[in-house]
DNA sequence: CCTCAAATCACCCGTTTTCGCGATGGCGCG
DNA sequence: CGCGCCATCGCGAAAACGGGTGATTTGAGG
């Protein structure tokens, strides 16, 4: 038996939430309300295992009240439920703690595989919402590859140790070389780089994933 | 009618797919393949929506193949299949371009309903794939959250700066203050963060987010 | 064999940083 | 009012850095 506590200002979405979970096989519901007020005395005494959170409401932000949730329950799995399909809901959203993203528009039984899927360790999200999150991970994930200056192993080597916050002569000794070395080779990065000091250099180095 | 093509080296699998793809109503089966040999001849000759594609073959990696396809036929959907739960996995095909990740779990219908997502610009992940890549993606947007040092806000104007490659002289100017002042600021500003160089402060400032 | 890029080292010179110590004025707070 | 914190400024010396020029060796490749 899945407990699920509703959160939703539309009572009209409300009540129907509420009867597909009393009447459905397997779930039942232990609370639904219309904002968050009281929120954490109501789930301390009435357990769930699963919340389902409106975005949009009156009063606490929806994902602002999936913080506190997970804050204070980490055990219970939140599940969004929100009208619009917007970057930073999603991005805000499961930044929160939320297990799942699903609009209004899914299903009665696509509700309830949702619930059953975060209850079970999983996570659901609309197609379109999935899709989108994808994009959102790719974007900024992958600007960490490119930049690519015509550095040589040993000029990379040294731009290594300079971000680290070595001195010339620091790096002379590491790697076993006279400081004019290190001199040469730096003045060959900064060229590359097109920088004229160690702090610029350092800067894009970092920036552009050089390190 | 969405054509699907499929490239899975174990044949057992690709003949049962193929099958549950020809039989269904409102898909086709345009090619099963056991491996990615002729792979971008044989999609451009006989086009299709989507790509169902192993992870595990002999010869070419499903990953590399996943982002070849993305680059040359971009309207082609990639559908990734595994019977391996693997972090890197999931994030490399994600990076890659994959619309999807099932698991070969995942049952006849599950998998149908995973190409018509996909197809229809969705995106469709097995419960516990998604869950995975939420986690990865919060532990990977998270950490930009600024370390605090206690640094005054002059501090930070002038590790700023300093960050944007500009000399004392350069600052001062900035700013209208003398050359001494921002001396001492950056006498501070280094005692606070724990370096003795610029380099260093401008590494630690950057990573930290500091910005 | 010859060429070229990369890596190594050297010397010179002026500028920039780093860091010691000290000082003044403003501002909020009990 | 005094106290602490901050921002401002100053001096001086040692260390580090930036930039110019040039040289040697080595290994890969035509």
């Amino acid at each position: 038996m899945i407990r699920v506590a509703i959160f939703e200002d539309n009572i009209h979405l409300r009540d129907t939430l509420r009867v597909l979970l009393d009447t459905a096989e397997g779930f039942s519901c232990t609370g639904s309300y219309p904002g968050c007020e009281d929120m954490l005395v109501s789930l301390r005494e009435i357990p769930c295992d699963v919340v389902l959170m409106d975005i949009e409401m009156t009063g606490m932000n929806g994902i602002e009240a999936t913080r506190l949730i997970r804050q204070h329950f980490p055990a219970v799995q939140v599940l969004i439920q929100t009208a619009f399909f917007d970057d930073n809901y999603i991005f805000n959203a499961i930044c929160a703690g939320a297990s799942g993203y699903v609009l209004k528009t899914t299903s009665p039984a696509g509700y309830l595989e949702a619930i059953s899927d975060v209850k079970n360790g999983g996570s659901s999200m609309s197609p379109g919402v999935a899709r989108r999150m994808l994009e959102l991970f790719r974007d900024k994930m992958i600007p960490a590859l490119p930049a690519d200056y015509q550095l040589t192993a040993r000029e990379k080597d040294i731009l290594k140790m300079l971000v680290k916050g070595k001195s010339y002569k620091m790096i002379a000794a590491d790697l076993y070389i006279s400081l004019d070395t290190v001199k040469t080779h730096i003045r060959n990065v900064y060229a590359k780089l097109h920088v004229n000091s160690g702090t610029e250099a350092v800067a894009k180095a970092i920036r552009d994933g050089l390190v």
